[in-house]
Formats: structure tokens, C-alpha cells, sequence
DNA sequence: TGTACATCAGTGAACGCGCGTTCACTGATGTAC
DNA sequence: TGTACATCAGTGAACGCGCGTTCACTGATGTAC
């Protein structure tokens, strides 16, 4: 087995990375392997070495994006709450609530949750792409399932309903053509969703 | 001016239909023309007589979606509720909220409301298609808003929250490849909607 | 009323163009001896 | 250690194919006389 050893996955990671950012920012249908490749580094042809259809693709760059990753809004997000890095349940859960519907989130075309770049789209896509997404949903339930109090709703139920007034927000914000509407809808999303977890 | 009077007007109408349910069945970039034109009874060509673009099209296909129209989710709806044809008020924004969380509307790819159908491809639309999309939000926002009493969060504050929870429950649920959580999401947002609001 | 004409919604072939995918090739590397 | 060979990530030209758009044409209709 020639070449530099694990060149090949850096490669791998590097298109994948490349194109996790292009379908974030122009949807699936719009971004070319061509594109991909070039903004990895790579030309053309070598895709198919590392993937077997633009749709298998689609899925992998779906599931490549972490919750906890290294986008620049994830990280300011920690930032602009005083390096709290002990921060656990409760306060973790707002620090989540916050970056998510902050105004870097918003901005943030190419490392934004896929949940809001391209929902519409993974509704449509194949069953590959459709799992990538569930495990995207249930990570960010889980995450505030585990900082509800039990109660009537079961906390699962209620976790569920945040997350979606949490991606609602955003999603319809990207959608419409007026800043301070974008601003309100998030805004309002974000008190909601404090005011109703009690994590405010 | 010859030909049949208001034979082009109905032609509109007719591509406008189909093109509404296309896009909102498998998105704007998938839809060909040809196939707009077929399902509206007519040949490729005679696209160009009625639309310049085809992006002007999708913006005037999302405009074309009536929040109190004509498909099948929304009469159903009104049926459920026994004919209450006098429903005003909570009664009447308890009524949207079923029919907009319901399994009717969920099932209906062809006739769904396109903020929950194409809202990551609107915001990489025109400035025209974000136009139409906004009316589209701003209607729903309206009826909740003048349904909601006065406080704190103001109304409308309130109000966004709760189209933000309708269309993000809905929008998830459309993205993952589980009937059961799919039901859960709509379950929560209705629950949630409906205790926040009080038109329970 | 009848007839010749003008209009224009609709037709369908054709044009460009770009994209996903294939494929023969390259050349840097690891392995065998 | 050195040398011949095998491997395979990556290259870039080429192939099909389908789509948005254009365009010359048709034919049913309304209008003028």
C-alpha cells in the first residue's frame, strides 16, 4: 500500500469539509463536485476515489458537522461567556441556546447546522441523508432532555419542542429579506425557549 | 386582442398551481420547466408567454400559497371541528395550529405550506422569493399575534415564537427518515403552541 | 351578415451550456529481493 | 544499501445527458369594413 500513509484521509476530510461548507451555503443541487474538489485542493476526477455518488456525499457531509465542533460561531459562543469552561447542565443548555440563535450563528452561511442550512433539502434527500440528519436532532434533544426537570410533558417532549422553536427561528430568519424581522424572530425564539426550560 | 378572453389567465393560474406543488414536492432546482408544462396541461415553449424566469416563477409560486385556501390538509381541518364555520378567536387559532401540525398536512407534499416546504431554498432565493416568503410569515404571525392577549414578551414577540415552534416541529419532522419521532415533534410543538398560547 | 386580416397563446424543434461520471494515464511512494 | 517493481491517490480529457431558453411557426379567435 504506496503513498504517504494517511494522505488519503486527510483528503477525505478535506473534501469532506469543503463540502459540508458549499452545500451549507448554496444547497445541495447547486454545489458541483467540481467545486468541491477545487475548493479542496483536488481536481475532478479523484472524487470518485473517496466517494461513490455526490449523494453518498451529501449524507457524509450532513453527519460531518459536530455540535460541539470548531465553527467560529460554536467557539465565540464560549467566548462571549467568560471561558466558562465549567460550565455544566443548566448553564451549559443556555450557552447552547444562545450560540445557536446568536447573531454569528445567523451570519455563518458555510458552518451553520445543517438542521437550518438545508432541512427542506434532507427532506427530500435519500435515506442515507435523512439518518445523517435524525442523529444531528437527536443530539441536540438529548442534550437538552438531559437539563429538564421531569414533569407532565415528559422533559423528551418538551426537549423536543425547544429544539424545534430553536431551528424554526433560525430558519425562518435565513428565509425572509428583512434584517430586524431576522433579528426579531430569533430574539423571540431565544425567550422562549429560556423562559419556558427555566435555563434563562 | 383575440383568442379566448381570460384563457391566458387561466393558463397562468394553471402553471402557477403546478409549479406550487412541484417545488414544494421535490424543490425549486429539481422541477423542469417540461415538467411544470406537462402537469399544467401545456408545452414548454408557452412557458415564456406567462413567466420571464424561472426564478421569477418560484416567487410567485410561493406567493400563491393561501393560508386559509383551497387544499385538502386545510378543509379537512375545518371539518374535524365539526363545520364550527363561527369558530373566532382562541377557537379559530386552535383550529390553524391542528391543521397546520396535523398528519394531513405533514402527508401533503404537494399542498403544504412553503415555509415548510422549501425554506432552506428560499433563503438562497431572489430578493423577490424572500418577499413572497415574508407575506407568507407575516400572515400566520398575524393571526396568532391578534389572538394572543397583552404582556410582557409582547404579543407579537409571542406570536413569532409560536410560528417559529409550528414550522420548526414541522420542518424536522419532514427531515428524518422516523414516522414515530416525526409524530412526537408535531405532538410537541402542538402541545407546546397550545399551552403557551392558552387556546387549548 | 360575411369576409379578409391582424393578433398572440401555444407549439415543438433546436441551441448552448454545464454537470455527474468514466477512464486511461501519471508519478510518488512502499515493498521485495 | 540499492534497485526493479507494484500500487493507487490524484489528474484531466471526454462522454452523455438534460435543462433553461430561444425562435420560427401555427391556428383559433376578435376586429374592421
Amino acid at each position: 500500500m504506496p503513498h504517504p500513509p494517511s494522505q488519503k484521509a486527510q483528503s477525505r476530510a478535506r473534501i469532506l469539509r469543503s463540502a459540508r461548507h458549499l452545500f451549507n451555503r448554496r444547497g445541495f443541487a447547486a454545489v458541483t463536485i467540481d467545486q468541491i474538489m477545487a475548493d479542496a485542493g483536488l481536481t475532478r476526477g479523484g472524487f470518485y476515489k473517496h466517494f461513490k455518488t455526490k449523494e453518498q456525499l451529501y449524507a457524509e457531509a450532513i453527519a460531518d458537522f459536530n455540535c460541539e465542533g470548531s465553527e467560529t460561531w460554536q467557539r465565540e459562543a464560549w467566548q462571549r461567556t467568560h471561558f466558562d469552561a465549567s460550565a455544566r447542565g443548566p448553564r451549559l443548555a443556555k450557552i447552547i441556546v444562545n450560540a445557536y440563535l446568536s447573531q454569528n450563528h445567523f451570519d455563518d452561511q458555510d458552518g451553520s447546522c445543517p438542521m437550518i442550512s438545508v432541512p427542506s433539502e434532507a427532506a427530500r434527500g435519500s435515506k442515507t441523508v435523512k439518518i445523517a440528519y435524525r442523529q444531528v436532532l437527536e443530539r441536540m434533544a438529548g442534550a437538552f432532555e438531559a437539563n429538564l426537570p421531569p414533569g407532565k410533558p415528559s422533559a423528551r417532549q418538551r426537549a423536543l419542542a425547544l429544539v424545534a422553536l430553536c431551528v424554526g427561528g433560525m430558519v425562518l430568519a435565513r428565509a425572509i429579506d428583512d434584517a430586524a424581522l431576522a433579528k426579531d424572530l430569533r430574539k423571540a425564539a431565544r425567550a422562549h425557549v429560556l423562559a419556558a426550560s427555566g435555563w434563562g
